[in-house]
DNA sequence: GGTTATTGAGACTCCTTTGTCTTAAAATAA
DNA sequence: TTATTTTAAGACAAAGGAGTCTCAATAACC
């Protein structure tokens, strides 16, 4: 798989929490039920993006998470690297350790191409631009229905 | 990870034999060897190509595996879909179940192009037409030293 | 036939990812 | 102050991927 599960989790979330009033704290849990995934896994993986300074979070009463910059100015990259770090654009296809351009292997003029593309579409889309799509067509963001069933309160 | 370790392995030994003589039964154990992989791994992953008739295996002394058809007959996706699956193809950036044109989330467009990429690469590229680059340029397979080592007997 | 070289099959261990659960810490409200 | 709501932290369990090992099956050679 291209993402890890917390990867995947993480981005369904950031969209979510992307969708909302910028200052708005929304609690975990909200999310967690809306988006179908464990709480707990939820947490887990949200501490690291509020680790990473792309959430910041709030305790108590009212609390809960929201994004620390405006959706569009946030690519997905920003939160595939904080879960999953570099890997997927460093390492590759068959995967030697140490490399790079100076010892290649003989995939790595293809290879490299697919993996720019790959980091193109991650660092050119942002938060938002997947969120006014969404919302748009109401595409979906859990197993069944469309983008708008987040939002009955 | 894009590919599994398994799968990359199976890709390196396919480039192996791609680079031998076509009627030739290379023993695993020298592949093993040569490529630095677990010969006990690298022995069930090939049974793995070999049930799929990706390669055939010949049992006892002069013994070994050997690809059914000529390299430039066999892209790299055979051996991807032989030991990863359709999962990298069919699966995707959000991972939703049932995934589809018909019922999208808001990165289908995006990631499909993407998809695509991948795929065509896969499919395009040969196995005869990395051992020449490889031979040619003294790429290399392995972590040290270039396509040559592999065939110093 | 007996020994040796090789693949085939499967049990088994180890490690990482995924997921659950419990307890602590912080903030609010009564 | 006490109870409640929330995130923080970390132990723990379950599942899958990665890797090791043993033994059986087959073929060649002596
Ligand atoms: S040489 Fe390039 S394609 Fe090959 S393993 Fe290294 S980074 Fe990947
Ligand atoms: S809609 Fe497309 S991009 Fe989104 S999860 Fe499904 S297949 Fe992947």
């Amino acid at each position: 798989m291209l993402l890890s599960k917390s990867c995947v989790y993480g981005l369904r979330a950031s969209l979510f929490l992307a969708s909302r009033e910028q200052g708005e704290f929304i609690p975990i849990r909200t999310m967690s039920d809306k988006l179908e995934i464990s709480f707990h896994f939820l947490t887990k993986i949200l501490q690291q993006l509020t680790a990473e300074g792309i959430l910041e979070s709030f305790k108590g009463p009212n609390g809960g998470v929201r994004l620390t910059k405006p959706g569009s100015e946030v690519p997905l990259m920003d939160i595939v690297l904080a879960i999953d770090g570099s890997q997927l654009l460093t390492e590759c296809a068959l995967g030697l350790p140490g490399c790079g351009i100076k010892n290649p292997c003989p995939l790595h003029d293809k290879w490299a191409e697919t993996r720019d593309a790959i980091r193109e579409m991650l660092e050119h889309t942002t938060l938002t631009e997947l969120v006014d799509k969404g919302k748009a067509e109401n595409l979906r963001l859990t197993t069944e229905g469309g983008f708008d069933i987040l939002f009955d309160d």
